[in-house]
Order: C-alpha cells, then sequence, then structure tokens
DNA sequence: GGCCGTAGCTTACCATCAGTAGGTTACTTG
DNA sequence: CAAGTAACCTACTGATGGTAAGCTACGGCC
C-alpha cells in the first residue's frame, strides 16, 4: 500500500484509538494491530506516538477550518457569516463526536508541540472570528477584538461539549444561543454604549 | 509524619511536577523523590497515577470555587456578583498559574476519573454562574441558562490562557470584557428582545 | 516490663509499552 | 539481471506504572 495511503488509514484508526482509550491508555501496539501493520511503521511515518496524535489534530483542525470559513465565506453580511461559521461549527463538532473532544482536550497532556498544534487551530478560528467582527464593528477600540474573540472560541468548545450530553439540542440553536448572547452583546456595546446601571 | 500532612506534601509536589514536565512525562519515581519518599507511599495514599491528579484536581478546584463564591456572596446586586465572581476567577487563575492551566487541560486525557472531576468542578462553577445570573433575569425562558452558563465558562477558561500571554492585561480588564461581551448581551437579549436585524 | 497491632515506610520486583536495530520482500529503474 | 529503494517485519531495550513482602517504631494493654 502506497504511504499516503497508509498514514491516512493510521491517523483515522488512530484517531478512533485515542477517542476509546484516551491518549494515556491507548498503545501503539494496538493501533498498529488495528491497522494491520507492525508498530514500527507508524514510527516510521509519525515519528513518536504525540506526532500521530499531532496529524490527527491537524488533520481535524484544516477540516474544522475549512468547514467554517467556507460557510462564513458564502454568507453575505457579518452578522450572516458570524452565524453560518457558528452553525458549520457545532454540525462539524457532533459529526466528528466523542473524537473531536477528546482530540481537542487530550492535546494538552502531552507536551509542547501538540499543546501548539491545537493552540494553532484555535488561532486561526479566532482570527477567521475576530477578522469577521471587525468587518461588522469598524471601532475596535472599545472592545479588543482578540480576547473577544478567545472568549466566543472558549465559549463554543464548552457548548459543544454539553451540546454532546444534550442531543436534542440543534447546531442552529446552538449557534443561536452564541448569536443573541455575544453578537447582541457586542453590538449593543459598540454601538450603544448602554449605561450598564439599568438592572 | 502524620498521613495528611504528607498527603499535602505530596499533593503540593505533584502540581508542581504535573506542571512542569505534562502529566505524561511527569514521573511518580520523580515525584516520590522530591517529596523524599518511596514510591509505594504515593500509591498507598492515592493508588495510582490518576489518582494523585485527581486529588490534585479537587484540591484546586475546592480552591477556586470558595474563592469565587465568596467574592459573589459578598456583593450586593447580581452584576456586581457576577463581576466580583469573574474577577476572583482571573485572580485566582493568574496566581496559580500555569499550575493551573496544566491541571485543568491534562485531565481529559487521563481518563473518566479524572475527566469527571474537571466536569464536577465545571459543573459547580456553571451552577454558580446559573444560579446568579437567574436572580437577574426572571425570565429564563427565553435564555435557558445552562448552555449560556457554559459558554461563559468555556469562555472564560480560555480568555484566561489569552492573559496568560498578555500579563499586562488585569484581572479586572478581563472580567470587565466579560462583562460587556455577555452580561449586557444577556441583559438585552432578556429584558428588550431586539430586533437582530439592526446592522 | 513485655507483647502486639498498626501507621509509616522501604527494597526489590513485575508487566506494559514507547521507541529502535537490523533484516526481508518486492517492485522499479537502468 | 543488478541496484536501489519503499514497504514491512521480528525481536529487542529502557523507562515507568504498579505491587509484594517485609521492616521499624510507637502507643495501648496485660
Amino acid at each position: 500500500m502506497p504511504r499516503a495511503d497508509r498514514e491516512r488509514q493510521m491517523m483515522s484508526v488512530a484517531e478512533q484509538v485515542f477517542a476509546e482509550r484516551g491518549y494515556v491508555a491507548a498503545s501503539m501496539d494496538e493501533i498498529a494491530d488495528r491497522v494491520g501493520v507492525s508498530k514500527p511503521m507508524l514510527y516510521e511515518y509519525f515519528g513518536s506516538k504525540e506526532g500521530l496524535l499531532v496529524a490527527c489534530i491537524r488533520q481535524a483542525r484544516a477540516e474544522l477550518l475549512r468547514v467554517t470559513s467556507n460557510a462564513a465565506l458564502a454568507a453575505p453580511t457579518p452578522e450572516d457569516k458570524l452565524r453560518a461559521g457558528l452553525i458549520a461549527y457545532f454540525e462539524f463538532i457532533r459529526a466528528h463526536g466523542q473524537a473531536w473532544a477528546l482530540l481537542r482536550t487530550e492535546a494538552a497532556v502531552v507536551g509542547p508541540s501538540a499543546a501548539g498544534e491545537i493552540e494553532a487551530g484555535r488561532q486561526q478560528q479566532t482570527d477567521l472570528i475576530s477578522s469577521t467582527m471587525a468587518l461588522y464593528a469598524p471601532t475596535p477600540s472599545t472592545l479588543d477584538m482578540a480576547p473577544a474573540a478567545e472568549v466566543i472560541v472558549g465559549g463554543c468548545e464548552r457548548l459543544a461539549l454539553w451540546c454532546d450530553q444534550h442531543p436534542e439540542t440543534t447546531a442552529e440553536q446552538a449557534a443561536e444561543l452564541v448569536m443573541r448572547l455575544i453578537w447582541f452583546g457586542m453590538r449593543t456595546q459598540v454601538d450603544d454604549q448602554p449605561s450598564p446601571g439599568r438592572g
């Protein structure tokens, strides 16, 4: 089997095993067995257990970024862009389910390189979000976009996990919740500067 | 040395080693060495490496919950409660620095029990937040409190990591950002039901 | 005083698993 | 057919999570 195909197959199996057992409990021997290949092949292609995890993460995040930015690009207004991106995000997470959740949360345990990979993925998401927001709000001085985007990304990750345990929630509902909470909050902030003492 | 003291000492050393090396790379032998005790003592008191991590997490989250709920209790209005809780949160995270970040993110890798511990901690935070919010907004039908609290908790965790890399940001600024983004967003939503088409 | 249960602690060991050395097969290229 | 190389293997090492069995010292009890 050619290397590229084998690598894809390995990453697919690895994603599954990591999700089933967790990174620590997953053994390279088992992954190799399930692939139907011997362990040194994994090391030949990915260098280390962490390298294999990084490859899985990188693939997942590339896919996620592709899906969300395509959705955002296709939408007309900034608000629609953000909403469409959010819906695509929650749909992707739901489709990839547990595997994604594990990959996402487990990288930190491993070391700088996997953690860096995760952070790079989040960075792309936050960049996408903050540039989208910047389209709408031309006065970023009031509310710095970067940390706001961090809040959005973190909030969405958390909400996605919550949705996993509440399967009746649709991606649209989750996206709408985030829009209501954050977008209108931000809009109010940027546009209207309401006095906080209202309540 | 009596057991309780020894346990505290072990947890203190473990938290540090986990933070320095990461959970995977941290070895029980090294922790035992630094404590000045032999490895079986760690297993006698904590059962397993994961058990030791869980103990560290449990202690940290108890401390965090204590700090934040005390701050919230001491504040008069719901808005002040939320703000005070947020400030206490960001101050706590900053003070515990890297150790906290690692403990928080590394549990998922380990297995159900440590992951459950983390989730339990988040659950307490979200409960605290949603009950605080419920004080303010008597119409939870419009915006379900539970998922909204998830978004807040996730956003704060993410923002805390961001603050770690931007040390010039104060806990007050971080809290204010969250308040602006979410509280006023929620308030607008609950109170005014603005039409989304404004932009 | 002398015995005994137990808390705190140790050495020495096992099993598992990440990672490696070196060799084999088979296909392509000249 | 020879040479090179890509895909793949068996068999090993070292580190580390976890355990078995025993040692020491102290407090209670006769």
